[in-house]
DNA sequence: TCTGGGGTCCTAGGACCC
DNA sequence: TCTGGGGTCCTAGGACCC
């Protein structure tokens, strides 16, 4: 048995769900994206109007008429002809293609494909990390099928009843490990597979960009450039002492085994989180004194969604902090430890108010963020002290005092 | 009208303890 | 009196990913 390790990647997943839902758009340009301002009460009204295939595309919002700080999500091949492409921002991207199809992100819809997706292969497959709403990797080391032409007949079957059942195509890597099946399955996408073995390393690996490895982004691909390093294989000449020298132990060390596809790290099936957070872009960038009204009523709100996400999801946390970002979209953080932990929201609310005393606010802002973490689960045996740490003390001190508490036990 | 939202991991300095 | 390390926790920022 050798190592088989695939990663399942949805081709243009957000937009193939709108594409199930309305055939009508298919070769047309569409740009699905996040936004809350004026279109969307057409767009909302649009959903809400099942069956949604029949509606003629005339009736679809149309990007030019976009007006908010959106940003593209997915944006079709058709549109992608026009020049515009995922982050881009909405107001941008409607100059480039103002007759472009704007829909809105539907996080729901594309969820349920989500949980569709990932139940068939884990019925197929156990061993399967989830990877975020339309990726997984898949330990196909021990599973039937999943050695025969190095992964490729598994491979085959899984992409075969993912389409049966929900519609969608994806492509599949399969690799010897984690960091070259993410590569692999971008080889021949969309609805491909690539195999792809040890021995592939030099001819299939190492001519591609640096920027291919999972974890170089802009920052290292730039500074790799400079010092004229543009494949991996050019990464992969590189002494080790030289880029820890460069990138530091770690990054360094990590740089040199993934320039020489190493890499160790398991199909994790479950992970437990390590913070939850909530944040939102202002309409209009906001002033701390001006707007002082309307930015106190948004950060309880987030406070709130935060206190909400942690119950639903069953955890409580001791580290909360706040996230800002400016007009010149500078960003500053702030948090505070507590020696116990909450879920409570205006607990959070209040801890997290104590954050934004330490923030100079001269600038506006366009930016406001709450976050939880130091995480544990509520019904673990953690105790949960709502009110303040004084409390406790003075609780401990009448408990001294009253002889109820032997000294030695603190 | 440039530039969303929700995450993870790493680094680096300081505090504090042994 | 002077001079150490190592380990862990906290905080702030930044790179990166989906």
């Amino acid at each position: 048995m050798i190592r088989r390790i695939a990663h399942l990647d949805m081709d243009a997943f957000y937009a193939s769900v709108e594409l199930l839902r309305y055939p009508q758009l298919k070769g047309l340009p569409v740009v699905i994206g996040g936004g809350r301002r004026s279109v969307d009460d057409t767009l909302l009204t649009l959903h809400a109007d099942r069956p949604l295939g029949k509606i003629p595309v005339e009736a679809f919002a149309r990007l030019a008429d976009y007006t908010g700080r959106g940003v593209i999500t997915t944006a079709t091949y058709a549109a992608r002809q026009s020049g515009v492409g995922s982050a881009m921002g909405l107001m941008k991207a409607a100059k480039l293609c103002p007759q472009a199809i704007l829909l809105p992100v539907d996080f729901a819809e594309y969820r349920h494909y989500s949980t569709s997706f990932k139940k068939i292969i884990a019925d197929i497959a156990p061993l399967m990390e989830d990877r975020g709403v339309d990726e997984v990797y898949i330990d196909f080391t021990d599973v039937p099928g999943g050695q025969r032409e190095g992964g490729r007949v598994l491979a085959r079957l899984i992409q075969k009843t993912i389409f049966q059942q929900t519609g969608l195509t994806c492509s599949v890597g399969v690799a010897p490990n984690k960091l070259l099946a993410k590569m692999a399955s971008e080889f021949n996408k969309p609805n491909g597979i690539a195999i792809v073995f040890e021995a592939d390393l030099h001819t299939q690996i190492w001519p591609l960009a640096c920027r291919k490895i999972n974890g170089i982004g802009p920052k290292a691909d730039e500074k790799l450039q400079r010092h004229g390093i543009r494949t991996i294989g050019e990464l992969a000449q590189q002494e080790l002492d030289w880029l820890i020298d460069e990138f530091g132990q770690k990054a360094g060390a990590w740089l040199h085994d993934a320039a020489h596809g190493i890499d160790h790290r398991a199909v994790q099936t479950s992970s437990e989180p390590v913070s939850i957070s909530r944040e939102t872009t202002f309409d209009r960038d906001l002033h701390a004194v001006r707007d002082k009204a309307e930015l106190g009523a948004i950060f309880t709100q987030l406070c709130e969604q935060v206190a909400g996400d942690l119950s639903s999801k069953g955890y409580q946390g001791k580290t909360i902090g706040i996230k800002l970002r400016f007009d010149d979209f500078k960003s500053v953080t702030r948090d505070q430890t507590v020696d116990f932990y909450t879920a409570d929201a205006s607990t959070i609310r209040q801890l997290a108010g104590q954050c934004l005393k330490r923030v100079p606010l001269q600038k506006r802002l366009r930016l406001l963020g709450v976050r939880v973490a130091g995480l544990t689960r509520q019904d673990s045996n953690q105790k949960i002290v709502e009110n303040r740490p004084l409390a406790l003390m003075d609780k401990a001190l009448t408990a001294l005092e009253t002889g109820a508490l032997e000294p030695q036990l603190f």
